[in-house]
DNA sequence: TTTCAACTAAGGGTAAATACCTAGTACTTA
DNA sequence: TAAGTACTAGGTATTTACCCTTAGTTGAAA
Protein backbone atom coordinates (compact mmCIF):
# COMPACT_ATOMS: atom_id res chain seq x y z
CA UNK A 1 0.00 0.00 0.00
CA UNK A 2 3.35 2.17 0.31
CA UNK A 3 2.24 4.03 -3.10
CA UNK A 4 -1.61 4.45 -2.61
CA UNK A 5 -3.24 7.81 -2.17
CA UNK A 6 -5.65 6.22 0.40
CA UNK A 7 -6.11 3.86 2.79
CA UNK A 8 -8.90 2.10 1.98
CA UNK A 9 -10.89 1.30 5.13
CA UNK A 10 -13.86 -1.73 5.26
CA UNK A 11 -15.87 -0.81 8.98
CA UNK A 12 -17.76 -3.85 10.50
CA UNK A 13 -19.95 -3.34 13.08
CA UNK A 14 -23.62 -4.65 14.26
CA UNK A 15 -24.94 -1.19 14.71
CA UNK A 16 -25.82 0.38 11.65
CA UNK A 17 -25.62 3.91 13.67
CA UNK A 18 -21.99 3.17 15.35
CA UNK A 19 -21.30 2.08 11.72
CA UNK A 20 -22.62 5.04 10.15
CA UNK A 21 -20.61 7.14 13.26
CA UNK A 22 -17.46 6.03 12.46
CA UNK A 23 -17.88 6.63 8.60
CA UNK A 24 -18.45 9.85 9.68
CA UNK A 25 -15.52 10.00 11.14
CA UNK A 26 -13.06 8.59 9.34
CA UNK A 27 -14.67 10.31 6.42
CA UNK A 28 -12.68 13.79 7.58
CA UNK A 29 -9.61 12.41 7.97
CA UNK A 30 -6.86 12.56 5.39
CA UNK A 31 -5.43 10.03 3.78
CA UNK A 32 -7.97 7.75 4.61
CA UNK A 33 -11.42 5.97 2.61
CA UNK A 34 -14.34 4.33 3.65
CA UNK A 35 -14.82 2.04 0.53
CA UNK A 36 -17.05 -0.48 2.63
CA UNK A 37 -19.73 -0.68 5.17
CA UNK A 38 -20.81 -4.73 7.01
CA UNK A 39 -23.17 -5.47 9.80
CA UNK A 40 -21.56 -8.75 9.95
CA UNK A 41 -18.27 -10.94 9.75
CA UNK A 42 -20.61 -13.23 7.27
CA UNK A 43 -21.50 -9.85 5.37
CA UNK A 44 -17.27 -8.63 5.30
CA UNK A 45 -16.58 -11.93 4.39
CA UNK A 46 -19.18 -11.63 1.35
CA UNK A 47 -17.83 -8.50 0.39
CA UNK A 48 -14.21 -8.88 0.89
CA UNK A 49 -14.78 -11.82 -2.37
CA UNK A 50 -15.22 -8.76 -4.61
CA UNK A 51 -13.47 -6.30 -3.31
CA UNK A 52 -10.24 -7.55 -1.30
CA UNK A 53 -7.82 -6.29 -4.06
CA UNK A 54 -8.55 -2.69 -3.05
CA UNK A 55 -9.49 -3.06 1.00
CA UNK A 56 -5.89 -1.90 3.15
CA UNK A 57 -7.52 -2.25 6.72
CA UNK A 58 -10.65 -4.18 7.82
CA UNK A 59 -12.56 -2.42 11.24
CA UNK A 60 -13.40 -5.38 12.76
CA UNK A 61 -15.83 -5.16 15.81
CA UNK A 62 -15.97 -8.50 17.84
CA UNK A 63 -19.43 -9.27 18.97
CA UNK A 64 -21.75 -9.57 16.66
CA UNK A 65 -24.91 -11.76 15.14
CA UNK A 66 -24.51 -14.08 11.72
CA UNK A 67 -20.38 -14.14 12.46
CA UNK A 68 -18.48 -12.77 14.96
CA UNK A 69 -15.19 -10.94 14.49
CA UNK A 70 -13.20 -13.59 15.62
CA UNK A 71 -14.51 -16.06 13.23
CA UNK A 72 -14.65 -13.00 10.34
CA UNK A 73 -11.12 -12.63 10.67
CA UNK A 74 -9.95 -16.03 10.66
CA UNK A 75 -11.90 -16.66 7.77
CA UNK A 76 -10.35 -13.40 6.23
CA UNK A 77 -6.82 -13.92 6.51
CA UNK A 78 -7.11 -17.91 5.36
CA UNK A 79 -8.60 -16.32 2.07
CA UNK A 80 -7.43 -12.90 1.81
CA UNK A 81 -3.94 -13.09 3.65
CA UNK A 82 -3.07 -9.06 1.97
CA UNK A 83 -5.96 -7.64 4.42
CA UNK A 84 -5.15 -6.66 7.38
CA UNK A 85 -7.12 -6.55 10.15
CA UNK A 86 -8.13 -4.02 13.20
CA UNK A 87 -10.25 -5.60 15.85
CA UNK A 88 -12.20 -2.70 17.45
CA UNK A 89 -14.13 -4.03 20.51
CA UNK A 90 -16.05 -2.71 23.43
CA UNK A 91 -14.61 -5.77 25.63
CA UNK A 92 -11.28 -5.62 27.10
CA UNK A 93 -11.65 -9.32 27.96
CA UNK A 94 -7.88 -10.77 27.86
CA UNK A 95 -9.79 -14.03 25.76
CA UNK A 96 -11.00 -11.86 22.59
CA UNK A 97 -7.76 -10.14 22.59
CA UNK A 98 -5.84 -13.20 22.62
CA UNK A 99 -8.35 -14.85 20.61
CA UNK A 100 -8.83 -12.50 17.66
CA UNK A 101 -4.69 -12.00 17.15
CA UNK A 102 -4.83 -15.60 17.22
CA UNK A 103 -6.51 -15.18 14.17
CA UNK A 104 -4.44 -12.85 12.58
CA UNK A 105 -5.66 -9.61 13.33
CA UNK A 106 -2.57 -7.15 13.79
CA UNK A 107 -4.24 -4.50 16.51
CA UNK A 108 -6.69 -4.29 18.91
CA UNK A 109 -8.40 -1.01 20.51
CA UNK A 110 -11.49 -0.44 22.69
CA UNK A 111 -14.78 1.61 21.49
CA UNK A 112 -13.40 3.40 24.60
CA UNK A 113 -10.55 5.01 22.33
CA UNK A 114 -10.39 8.01 20.37
CA UNK A 115 -10.44 9.46 17.17
CA UNK A 116 -6.65 10.53 16.94
CA UNK A 117 -5.54 7.36 18.25
CA UNK A 118 -8.30 5.22 15.60
CA UNK A 119 -6.48 7.07 12.87
CA UNK A 120 -3.23 6.30 13.78
CA UNK A 121 -4.22 3.02 14.34
CA UNK A 122 -5.47 2.49 10.92
CA UNK A 123 -2.21 3.78 9.54
CA UNK A 124 0.10 1.38 11.45
CA UNK A 125 -2.34 -1.45 10.46
CA UNK A 126 -2.19 -0.65 6.71
CA UNK A 127 1.07 -0.42 6.76
CA UNK A 128 1.51 -4.02 7.83
CA UNK A 129 2.41 -3.29 11.59
CA UNK A 130 0.90 -4.22 14.81
CA UNK A 131 -1.11 -1.52 16.76
CA UNK A 132 -2.61 -1.87 20.21
CA UNK A 133 -4.65 0.33 22.60
CA UNK A 134 -3.61 0.66 25.76
CA UNK A 135 -5.97 -2.16 27.48
CA UNK A 136 -4.60 -4.39 24.95
CA UNK A 137 -1.34 -4.04 25.40
CA UNK A 138 -1.86 -4.34 29.53
CA UNK A 139 -3.76 -8.16 29.41
CA UNK A 140 -1.24 -9.27 26.38
CA UNK A 141 1.71 -8.59 28.51
CA UNK A 142 -0.72 -10.00 31.90
CA UNK A 143 -0.98 -13.06 29.07
CA UNK A 144 2.63 -14.06 27.89
CA UNK A 145 3.68 -13.48 31.70
CA UNK A 146 0.89 -16.82 32.79
CA UNK A 147 1.64 -19.61 32.32
CA UNK A 148 -1.44 -20.53 31.26
CA UNK A 149 -0.35 -19.90 27.67
CA UNK A 150 -0.84 -23.25 26.20
CA UNK A 151 -4.11 -24.39 27.85
CA UNK A 152 -5.72 -21.65 26.51
CA UNK A 153 -4.55 -21.46 23.09
CA UNK A 154 -5.55 -24.94 22.03
CA UNK A 155 -9.10 -24.26 23.86
CA UNK A 156 -10.36 -21.98 20.91
CA UNK A 157 -12.64 -23.89 19.13
CA UNK A 158 -16.21 -23.15 18.43
CA UNK A 159 -19.39 -24.74 19.59
CA UNK A 160 -21.18 -26.95 18.15
CA UNK A 161 -24.65 -25.94 16.77
CA UNK A 162 -26.41 -27.92 19.76
CA UNK A 163 -23.79 -26.22 22.01
CA UNK A 164 -25.29 -23.14 20.87
CA UNK A 165 -28.58 -23.60 20.99
CA UNK A 166 -28.28 -24.75 24.55
CA UNK A 167 -26.04 -21.69 25.37
CA UNK A 168 -28.37 -19.68 24.57
CA UNK A 169 -31.34 -21.34 26.76
CA UNK A 170 -28.86 -21.32 29.67
CA UNK A 171 -28.14 -17.37 29.35
CA UNK A 172 -32.42 -17.06 29.11
CA UNK A 173 -32.02 -18.24 32.81
CA UNK A 174 -33.51 -22.13 31.68
CA UNK A 175 -32.70 -25.13 34.32
CA UNK A 176 -31.07 -27.76 32.61
CA UNK A 177 -34.26 -29.44 33.24
CA UNK A 178 -36.08 -26.99 31.24
CA UNK A 179 -34.03 -27.12 28.66
CA UNK A 180 -34.12 -30.55 27.98
CA UNK A 181 -37.90 -30.56 27.85
CA UNK A 182 -37.90 -27.92 25.36
CA UNK A 183 -34.98 -29.77 22.95
CA UNK A 184 -36.89 -33.13 23.64
CA UNK A 185 -33.28 -34.40 25.50
CA UNK A 186 -32.95 -36.04 28.32
CA UNK A 187 -31.51 -34.10 31.41
CA UNK A 188 -28.45 -35.73 31.60
CA UNK A 189 -27.63 -34.78 27.79
CA UNK A 190 -28.22 -31.20 28.74
CA UNK A 191 -25.32 -31.35 31.52
CA UNK A 192 -22.84 -33.47 29.25
CA UNK A 193 -23.71 -30.17 26.84
CA UNK A 194 -23.32 -27.85 29.44
CA UNK A 195 -19.94 -29.20 30.74
CA UNK A 196 -18.99 -29.74 27.54
CA UNK A 197 -19.43 -25.74 26.97
CA UNK A 198 -17.91 -24.65 29.60
CA UNK A 199 -14.86 -26.86 28.88
CA UNK A 200 -14.44 -25.02 25.89
CA UNK A 201 -14.95 -21.61 26.95
CA UNK A 202 -13.12 -21.80 30.10
CA UNK A 203 -15.51 -20.73 32.08
CA UNK A 204 -15.67 -21.92 35.77
CA UNK A 205 -19.66 -21.68 35.80
CA UNK A 206 -23.02 -20.19 34.66
CA UNK A 207 -21.69 -16.86 35.18
CA UNK A 208 -18.65 -17.84 32.70
CA UNK A 209 -21.18 -19.55 30.18
CA UNK A 210 -23.38 -16.01 30.08
CA UNK A 211 -21.26 -13.46 29.89
CA UNK A 212 -19.56 -15.82 26.82
CA UNK A 213 -22.68 -15.95 25.36
CA UNK A 214 -23.72 -12.04 25.69
CA UNK A 215 -20.27 -11.11 24.46
CA UNK A 216 -21.17 -13.43 21.29
CA UNK A 217 -24.65 -12.44 20.92
CA UNK A 218 -25.98 -15.53 21.11
CA UNK A 219 -29.78 -15.97 21.06
CA UNK B 1 -38.29 24.78 21.24
CA UNK B 2 -41.07 25.75 18.48
CA UNK B 3 -39.22 28.86 17.12
CA UNK B 4 -35.45 27.85 17.76
CA UNK B 5 -33.28 27.69 14.54
CA UNK B 6 -31.96 24.13 15.62
CA UNK B 7 -32.53 21.35 17.84
CA UNK B 8 -29.40 21.25 20.70
CA UNK B 9 -28.50 17.88 20.89
CA UNK B 10 -26.66 16.30 24.23
CA UNK B 11 -24.76 13.11 23.46
CA UNK B 12 -24.13 10.46 26.55
CA UNK B 13 -22.27 7.34 25.36
CA UNK B 14 -19.27 5.90 27.16
CA UNK B 15 -17.47 4.76 24.01
CA UNK B 16 -15.29 7.61 22.61
CA UNK B 17 -15.49 6.40 19.25
CA UNK B 18 -19.32 5.87 19.17
CA UNK B 19 -19.46 9.55 20.52
CA UNK B 20 -17.58 10.73 18.21
CA UNK B 21 -19.45 8.85 15.47
CA UNK B 22 -22.70 9.73 16.51
CA UNK B 23 -21.90 13.74 16.16
CA UNK B 24 -20.29 13.75 13.03
CA UNK B 25 -23.48 11.83 11.75
CA UNK B 26 -25.67 14.88 13.27
CA UNK B 27 -23.63 17.39 11.96
CA UNK B 28 -24.31 16.91 8.50
CA UNK B 29 -27.80 16.71 9.88
CA UNK B 30 -29.78 20.22 8.98
CA UNK B 31 -31.81 21.51 11.96
CA UNK B 32 -29.50 19.73 14.51
CA UNK B 33 -26.74 20.78 16.71
CA UNK B 34 -24.59 18.59 18.91
CA UNK B 35 -23.97 20.71 21.19
CA UNK B 36 -22.54 18.76 24.15
CA UNK B 37 -20.84 15.18 25.02
CA UNK B 38 -20.42 13.26 28.14
CA UNK B 39 -19.13 9.60 28.46
CA UNK B 40 -21.78 8.53 31.56
CA UNK B 41 -24.59 9.92 33.33
CA UNK B 42 -22.88 11.64 36.08
CA UNK B 43 -21.05 13.82 33.46
CA UNK B 44 -24.11 14.46 31.69
CA UNK B 45 -25.92 15.76 34.71
CA UNK B 46 -23.35 17.73 35.61
CA UNK B 47 -23.19 19.04 32.36
CA UNK B 48 -26.52 19.66 32.38
CA UNK B 49 -26.34 21.76 35.48
CA UNK B 50 -24.66 24.52 33.43
CA UNK B 51 -26.08 24.78 30.17
CA UNK B 52 -29.98 22.55 30.52
CA UNK B 53 -31.66 25.82 29.07
CA UNK B 54 -29.81 25.38 25.52
CA UNK B 55 -30.44 21.51 25.49
CA UNK B 56 -33.84 20.18 23.99
CA UNK B 57 -32.99 16.72 23.75
CA UNK B 58 -30.43 14.14 25.55
CA UNK B 59 -29.58 11.17 23.38
CA UNK B 60 -29.01 8.90 26.42
CA UNK B 61 -26.85 5.41 26.48
CA UNK B 62 -28.27 3.08 28.47
CA UNK B 63 -24.90 0.90 30.01
CA UNK B 64 -22.18 3.44 30.98
CA UNK B 65 -20.17 2.87 34.01
CA UNK B 66 -20.22 5.52 37.10
CA UNK B 67 -24.08 6.06 36.89
CA UNK B 68 -26.27 4.48 34.05
CA UNK B 69 -28.43 5.92 31.79
CA UNK B 70 -31.06 4.69 33.33
CA UNK B 71 -30.41 6.46 36.52
CA UNK B 72 -29.18 9.93 35.08
CA UNK B 73 -32.35 10.01 33.17
CA UNK B 74 -34.14 9.61 36.37
CA UNK B 75 -31.90 12.49 37.69
CA UNK B 76 -32.29 14.39 34.77
CA UNK B 77 -36.37 15.18 34.57
CA UNK B 78 -36.19 15.67 38.43
CA UNK B 79 -34.47 18.70 38.22
CA UNK B 80 -34.34 19.48 34.30
CA UNK B 81 -37.82 18.21 33.13
CA UNK B 82 -37.50 20.57 30.14
CA UNK B 83 -34.64 18.38 28.75
CA UNK B 84 -36.05 15.77 26.69
CA UNK B 85 -34.07 12.18 26.53
CA UNK B 86 -33.84 9.76 23.55
CA UNK B 87 -32.78 6.45 25.11
CA UNK B 88 -29.89 5.08 22.43
CA UNK B 89 -29.29 1.27 23.53
CA UNK B 90 -27.71 -1.54 21.90
CA UNK B 91 -30.04 -3.61 24.08
CA UNK B 92 -33.82 -4.30 23.64
CA UNK B 93 -34.33 -6.25 26.96
CA UNK B 94 -38.23 -5.25 28.11
CA UNK B 95 -36.72 -4.22 31.38
CA UNK B 96 -34.38 -1.46 29.91
CA UNK B 97 -37.37 -0.17 28.20
CA UNK B 98 -39.76 0.08 30.77
CA UNK B 99 -36.95 1.27 32.84
CA UNK B 100 -35.96 4.24 31.03
CA UNK B 101 -39.63 5.06 29.90
CA UNK B 102 -40.59 5.12 33.72
CA UNK B 103 -37.73 7.52 34.54
CA UNK B 104 -39.03 9.45 31.88
CA UNK B 105 -37.48 9.53 28.64
CA UNK B 106 -39.70 9.73 25.94
CA UNK B 107 -38.20 7.66 23.26
CA UNK B 108 -35.83 4.27 22.93
CA UNK B 109 -34.15 3.02 20.03
CA UNK B 110 -31.71 0.80 19.22
CA UNK B 111 -28.19 1.43 17.77
CA UNK B 112 -28.78 -0.73 15.49
CA UNK B 113 -31.30 1.89 13.82
CA UNK B 114 -30.04 4.08 10.66
CA UNK B 115 -29.45 7.61 10.67
CA UNK B 116 -32.59 9.07 9.19
CA UNK B 117 -34.70 7.26 12.12
CA UNK B 118 -32.41 8.51 14.44
CA UNK B 119 -32.35 11.97 13.28
CA UNK B 120 -36.32 11.45 13.10
CA UNK B 121 -36.57 10.57 16.49
CA UNK B 122 -34.67 13.35 17.70
CA UNK B 123 -37.26 15.37 16.11
CA UNK B 124 -40.14 14.31 17.83
CA UNK B 125 -38.20 14.22 21.04
CA UNK B 126 -37.46 17.68 20.58
CA UNK B 127 -40.88 18.51 20.19
CA UNK B 128 -41.94 16.91 23.44
CA UNK B 129 -43.93 13.49 21.35
CA UNK B 130 -42.48 10.07 21.75
CA UNK B 131 -40.69 7.87 19.72
CA UNK B 132 -39.96 4.18 19.29
CA UNK B 133 -38.25 2.29 17.53
CA UNK B 134 -39.88 -0.97 16.10
CA UNK B 135 -38.21 -3.67 18.87
CA UNK B 136 -39.09 -1.10 21.68
CA UNK B 137 -42.60 -0.97 20.32
CA UNK B 138 -42.74 -4.88 20.01
CA UNK B 139 -41.82 -5.00 23.57
CA UNK B 140 -43.88 -2.35 25.16
CA UNK B 141 -46.79 -4.17 23.37
CA UNK B 142 -46.08 -7.14 24.98
CA UNK B 143 -45.21 -5.71 28.50
CA UNK B 144 -48.74 -3.99 28.19
CA UNK B 145 -50.57 -7.12 27.52
CA UNK B 146 -49.03 -9.37 30.31
CA UNK B 147 -50.11 -9.57 33.94
CA UNK B 148 -47.03 -8.71 35.32
CA UNK B 149 -47.38 -5.25 35.15
CA UNK B 150 -47.04 -4.21 38.63
CA UNK B 151 -44.88 -6.55 40.15
CA UNK B 152 -42.33 -5.08 37.57
CA UNK B 153 -43.16 -1.67 38.48
CA UNK B 154 -42.69 -1.68 41.77
CA UNK B 155 -39.38 -3.70 41.53
CA UNK B 156 -36.97 -0.96 40.44
CA UNK B 157 -35.07 -0.05 43.39
CA UNK B 158 -31.41 0.06 42.66
CA UNK B 159 -29.20 -1.70 44.45
CA UNK B 160 -26.99 -0.91 47.86
CA UNK B 161 -23.53 -0.50 47.83
CA UNK B 162 -22.93 -4.13 49.12
CA UNK B 163 -24.97 -5.84 46.66
CA UNK B 164 -23.47 -4.16 43.84
CA UNK B 165 -20.14 -5.22 45.04
CA UNK B 166 -21.57 -8.84 45.47
CA UNK B 167 -23.16 -9.03 42.02
CA UNK B 168 -19.48 -8.03 40.62
CA UNK B 169 -17.58 -10.61 42.04
CA UNK B 170 -21.28 -13.10 40.88
CA UNK B 171 -20.32 -12.33 37.46
CA UNK B 172 -16.66 -12.49 37.49
CA UNK B 173 -17.58 -16.48 37.85
CA UNK B 174 -17.09 -16.37 41.97
CA UNK B 175 -18.95 -18.90 43.95
CA UNK B 176 -20.63 -17.66 47.11
CA UNK B 177 -17.79 -19.32 49.37
CA UNK B 178 -14.81 -17.32 47.35
CA UNK B 179 -16.78 -14.09 47.65
CA UNK B 180 -17.26 -14.78 51.44
CA UNK B 181 -13.53 -15.26 51.64
CA UNK B 182 -12.52 -12.38 49.40
CA UNK B 183 -15.28 -9.71 51.13
CA UNK B 184 -14.85 -11.14 54.84
CA UNK B 185 -17.80 -12.35 55.27
CA UNK B 186 -19.42 -15.37 56.23
CA UNK B 187 -20.96 -17.40 53.37
CA UNK B 188 -24.83 -16.86 54.58
CA UNK B 189 -24.59 -13.27 54.41
CA UNK B 190 -23.26 -14.02 51.13
CA UNK B 191 -26.43 -16.32 49.73
CA UNK B 192 -28.63 -13.67 51.69
CA UNK B 193 -27.16 -10.79 49.46
CA UNK B 194 -27.34 -13.20 46.36
CA UNK B 195 -30.93 -14.08 46.93
CA UNK B 196 -32.35 -10.44 47.96
CA UNK B 197 -30.48 -9.26 44.01
CA UNK B 198 -31.95 -11.83 42.57
CA UNK B 199 -35.27 -10.29 43.71
CA UNK B 200 -34.96 -7.06 43.24
CA UNK B 201 -33.78 -7.92 39.74
CA UNK B 202 -36.26 -10.14 39.16
CA UNK B 203 -33.84 -12.69 38.23
CA UNK B 204 -34.06 -16.43 37.95
CA UNK B 205 -30.91 -18.00 39.00
CA UNK B 206 -27.07 -16.56 38.18
CA UNK B 207 -27.42 -16.33 34.85
CA UNK B 208 -30.14 -13.37 35.02
CA UNK B 209 -27.67 -11.63 37.52
CA UNK B 210 -25.01 -11.63 35.30
CA UNK B 211 -26.55 -10.44 32.43
CA UNK B 212 -27.45 -7.42 34.44
CA UNK B 213 -24.33 -6.89 35.79
CA UNK B 214 -23.21 -6.95 31.79
CA UNK B 215 -25.80 -4.57 30.92
CA UNK B 216 -25.34 -1.98 33.52
CA UNK B 217 -21.35 -2.18 33.35
CA UNK B 218 -21.05 -3.63 36.57
CA UNK B 219 -17.33 -4.49 37.37
C1' DT C 1 -14.26 -48.81 5.66
C1' DT C 2 -12.63 -47.15 9.66
C1' DT C 3 -11.84 -43.04 11.99
C1' DC C 4 -13.76 -38.96 13.83
C1' DA C 5 -16.98 -35.46 15.59
C1' DA C 6 -21.53 -34.58 17.11
C1' DC C 7 -25.18 -35.99 19.63
C1' DT C 8 -27.19 -38.70 22.77
C1' DA C 9 -27.62 -40.74 27.64
C1' DA C 10 -26.54 -42.67 32.01
C1' DG C 11 -24.24 -44.02 36.90
C1' DG C 12 -22.79 -42.08 40.92
C1' DG C 13 -21.13 -38.66 43.11
C1' DT C 14 -20.00 -33.61 45.59
C1' DA C 15 -20.57 -28.76 45.65
C1' DA C 16 -23.20 -24.90 45.04
C1' DA C 17 -27.29 -22.43 44.50
C1' DT C 18 -31.95 -21.58 45.60
C1' DA C 19 -35.85 -21.13 48.95
C1' DC C 20 -38.10 -19.79 53.16
C1' DC C 21 -37.42 -18.27 57.69
C1' DT C 22 -35.71 -15.63 61.72
C1' DA C 23 -32.95 -12.05 63.86
C1' DG C 24 -29.30 -9.08 65.69
C1' DT C 25 -26.56 -4.48 65.17
C1' DA C 26 -25.76 -0.02 63.39
C1' DC C 27 -27.19 4.05 61.31
C1' DT C 28 -30.41 7.35 59.47
C1' DT C 29 -34.56 9.70 59.26
C1' DA C 30 -39.32 10.98 60.54
C1' DT D 1 -37.75 7.64 70.04
C1' DA D 2 -39.80 4.81 66.77
C1' DA D 3 -39.45 3.28 62.17
C1' DG D 4 -36.83 2.01 58.34
C1' DT D 5 -32.86 0.32 55.73
C1' DA D 6 -28.43 -1.81 55.15
C1' DC D 7 -25.68 -5.27 56.61
C1' DT D 8 -24.87 -9.15 58.93
C1' DA D 9 -25.70 -14.36 59.87
C1' DG D 10 -27.77 -18.62 61.17
C1' DG D 11 -31.26 -23.03 60.71
C1' DT D 12 -33.02 -26.29 57.56
C1' DA D 13 -34.25 -28.09 53.31
C1' DT D 14 -34.61 -28.96 48.23
C1' DT D 15 -33.03 -28.24 43.75
C1' DT D 16 -29.66 -27.37 40.48
C1' DA D 17 -25.12 -27.27 38.99
C1' DC D 18 -20.86 -29.35 38.49
C1' DC D 19 -17.46 -33.38 38.07
C1' DC D 20 -15.64 -37.80 36.23
C1' DT D 21 -16.64 -41.57 33.61
C1' DT D 22 -18.49 -44.66 30.10
C1' DA D 23 -20.88 -45.64 25.87
C1' DG D 24 -24.23 -46.19 21.96
C1' DT D 25 -25.72 -44.07 17.38
C1' DT D 26 -25.25 -41.46 13.31
C1' DG D 27 -23.25 -39.21 9.53
C1' DA D 28 -19.37 -37.34 7.28
C1' DA D 29 -14.69 -37.34 5.96
C1' DA D 30 -10.19 -39.59 5.10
Amino acid sequence: MSDKKYVNVLIVDDHLIVRDGIKALLIKAEGIKVIGLASNGMEAYELLKSIHQSVDVVLMDISMPEMDGITATHKIKKDFSDVNVLALSMHDDQSYIIDVLQEGALGYILKSTGKKELIHAIFRIAEGQSYFGKEASDKLLNFLSSKEEKKEVKSNDLLTEREYEVLALIADEYTNLQISEKLFLSPRTVDTHRRNIMQKLNAKNTAGLVKYAIAHNIN
